[in-house]
DNA sequence: ATCCCAATCTGACAAAGTGTCAAGTTGCGG
DNA sequence: CCGCAACTTGACACTTTGTCAGATTGGGAT
């Protein structure tokens, strides 16, 4: 191990532990730079030692918060055979997270420069998986990207919703079954999917 | 008329034009009161005369470029008696105006601090339509804010999306009939009220 | 135990942006 | 062509960002 190393891990890991926690605040999107260093009990200096600016935190802060979650969910769907159901899961992961824990919603939402919560891998994995249930004749719409605006689409406004108002705990699968019939799943299939048991989500544990 | 009123107006209207031009530009976001004093042609400090700060600012201008086109909407939804097509229309309106002035897309994607592109207005305009149309029968879900949530939700993404890469001329129709499917329109209608001629879209000349 | 060196702290500084103000100039409306 | 409001000029205080030199501290190798 090089020298100093473990204490400046620690003093990295507070530091965007505690920005994820101020970003999941009232007001989370105007912190400053000094209510960071404070929160994770630094100097300025020492954030500007770790960091180069707030864009560069916000990705540490982004990449350290979802990423787990995401490989997670990847790893949870690799297991669903059906990819209408892999849809599905998808998005109920993400809703009952943040159901469960709303101020990682309200951390996702502020982060999000200009209201663009998923990053180019959800991107792309979204409509990979639309593809791939249109090339098994699931689905009747034809363009994948136009299933991937549908979904991403329609759950940053379900997330936006359960954040501000108080919406049923049935709420993930109703929208789930909304998008799923949107983009060409049988009626009497689509509702079926959507309350389906989700997999079992498991987390690698960074500590 | 008040003394002075005219210039006033007109230095006013100056500045909320070039605001506006400013928020559609690339980077449109981190435009400064400088930048904006600059392009109407006048001083900071009369820029203040005129606005409290850029949260003014940035109120007057989404008023100013959304609001002749809402009242339109509106006025032209007013006329349609289906629900169901209200809802399309209404997508359709704003999915055209983005590909025909995309600056007026990238301005308004700019101008939302957090990705809610729409207003308040918007929100109970939305909700209420679906309402209407789920009185009317012609829906199979029952919740008026999951179908809001499926319509904005997938509308921000779709204008995101035209913004970003080349879209067909036919995608608003293509995302109509989802959503409208989505929401539970009979499979054989939801294409065929997604085609329909849209109405004529008169603005209030502001002039 | 203790020594080394990176990590952190202290205190200061320059630069940029915001918001305000007083005094002077300009141009529209009567 | 007069008066008043709008605008300009130039300056100032304040906040936040980003940097730096020098002092201090603490983890890990010996």
């Amino acid at each position: 191990m090089e020298l100093g190393a473990v204490r400046r891990a620690r003093t990295r890991a507070r530091v965007i532990a505690g920005a994820f926690e101020l970003f999941g605040e009232e007001d989370g999107l105007h912190a400053r730079i000094e209510d960071v260093a404070q929160r994770a009990g630094i100097t300025r200096a020492t954030f500007y030692d770790h960091f180069s600016g707030m864009a560069e935190l916000r990705d540490a802060v982004t990449y350290e918060v979802t990423h787990d979650f995401l490989t997670a969910v990847s790893e949870a769907l690799a297991r669903l055979p059906d990819p209408r159901e892999r849809i599905s899961a998808a998005i109920r992961f993400y809703l009952h997270r943040v159901r469960a824990v709303p101020g990682w919603g309200r951390s996702l939402i502020n982060l999000s420069a200009n209201g663009i919560i998923f990053g180019a891998e959800t991107f792309r994995e979204a409509e990979q998986t639309v593809a791939n249930a249109i090339a098994a004749g699931q689905l009747t719409i034809t363009d994948a990207a136009l299933g991937r605006d549908a979904i991403l689409g329609t759950t940053i406004a379900a997330i936006s919703t359960m954040l501000r108002e108080e919406r049923g705990a049935a709420y993930p699968e109703e929208i789930v079954a909304v998008i799923l019939l949107g983009l060409g799943v049988r009626a009497e299939d689509a509702g079926e999917i959507a309350a389906r048991p989700l997999p079992e989500l498991i987390f690698a544990s960074t500590e």
